[in-house]
DNA sequence: ACCACTTATTTGGTTAACCAGTTTTTTAAA
DNA sequence: TTTAAAAAACTGGTTAACCAAATAAGTGGT
């Protein structure tokens, strides 16, 4: 198990040692936005690394958007300018992994908008789903059941309804992460379920009757809790 | 060009087509979390698909948090249980492209909140960094350059001083596609630059003398036209 | 029946060979 | 010298063989 964390953290020494090549030729050679990259077997040579590792550090760089793989062509440097992919990389090559604190601030921050969002812009579909969630979310906390699962995807659903993909993709990816390290620190007593499906219910009335405002203070009422959690320590 | 988007599309009908193989098998043989999936080479065999297919596919879910691969073992059921899994998954095949207004407006809900973190949390280090990036933006300004990579880094370094690594790596997802994207379809007139460069500035006062308000307030107005420019196209 | 030890198999990850287009170079005809 | 055609070299992507660790199965002694 050590040996996985430490190969890990090698393999990511690795990636950022390439990405870091990578900078250096665009900016040794000024290689402007369209400006073909040397092929992965080149600069897999040149690293003396694994190919592999290439197009992983090159997958990481087009996540980014700052490169561009052309099939039985090349990789080629976005559009975007030598400034720019400079400072960007650097920032990527720095990023940290996410701490709980910078999790639960970010998904307050996107669930404040994305309710307000879904009070607008929510269609008849979007309340089903979010009736059907809020319906099995019940069910569990009636039955003395955990419904973590079924909380976050009533959430979920919300995110949906607010018709905006980016911060639909932003809930799901943070999501999951805040499910398991949730888990581990918070249990959720009776009581608090039995508050939560009130507060639920009171989110999605607000929601049905498109009252943007309500919908954002019952949210914020709902992470009062998670809210104190969250600045209270540390 | 054409092909190349066929077969990507292609390609994402057949990661599509697997996940939805997992999450079958997930919901058939009731494998809860901490629990064993068949092995890369058995689903290949099973979906009648390449392995690299299989590992694409899971790679993609272990992304979400949904699995987790360990080395020489076998991959995973994340601790996440059947419901909350059957509804990620449903909602990430269903991930539509991110448009641009979504985008735009992701980033001016996160930059308002970057700011009013980095006015409470910024370093002297991070002032610096700051500064560094304003001045770069003004000369370039000044010389009637064209100053949106300027910009953007200074956006990115307010990013990185809110001390919030999520929204950190959010700002990076979404600036480059913004940038792409922006110089598409507007074009900084001289005027406007002129007027960058004191909002930058105003900006940057505020975070430097802590004031939380006044920051999310220049930023609020350094937003304005991009605000309405997002909310008035379709 | 149980336990320590060896062997065989299975696993995700890695490497090297291969593929089908693309791009550059060569060639020869005008 | 120019140009059109042909061939060679090169490209990212894909496939198949290989690796070392982890697990399962077998083995023999008690």
């Amino acid at each position: 198990m050590k040996l996985e964390v430490l190969t890990k953290n090698e393999n990511k020494k690795v990636e950022n040692f390439i990405i870091k090549g990578i900078r250096d030729l665009i900016n040794y050679k000024n290689l402007e936005p369209g400006d073909k990259l040397p092929s992965e077997r080149m600069l897999s040579e040149k690293f003396e690394v694994s190919r592999s590792n290439v197009r992983e550090a090159i997958q990481k760089l087009e996540f980014y958007g700052l490169l561009k793989s052309r099939p039985q062509s090349g990789t080629f440097v976005a559009n975007i300018g030598v400034t720019a992919m400079n400072g960007m990389i650097e920032d990527i090559l720095r990023l940290d992994e996410p701490d709980f604190k910078s999790l639960v601030e970010t998904r307050i921050l996107l669930e404040l908008k994305t309710v307000k969002l879904a009070a607008l812009r929510r269609t008849e579909e979007d309340l089903q789903k979010m009736e059907q969630a809020l319906q099995a979310y019940k069910e569990k906390v009636l039955n003395g059941e955990d419904a973590v699962q079924e909380d976050l995807l009533f959430h979920l659903a919300i995110a949906k309804a607010s018709g905006n993909s980016t911060m639909n993709t932003f809930m799901l990816i943070i999501t999951p992460e805040i499910i398991t390290k949730f888990e581990k620190y918070h249990v959720c007593d009776s009581d608090l379920s039995q508050r939560g499906i009130a507060e639920h219910q009171a989110i999605f009335d607000a929601i049905k009757s498109e009252d943007t405002q309500l919908a954002k203070q019952k949210m914020k009422d709902h992470f009062k809790e998670l809210y104190q959690y969250c600045y209270q320590t540390t």
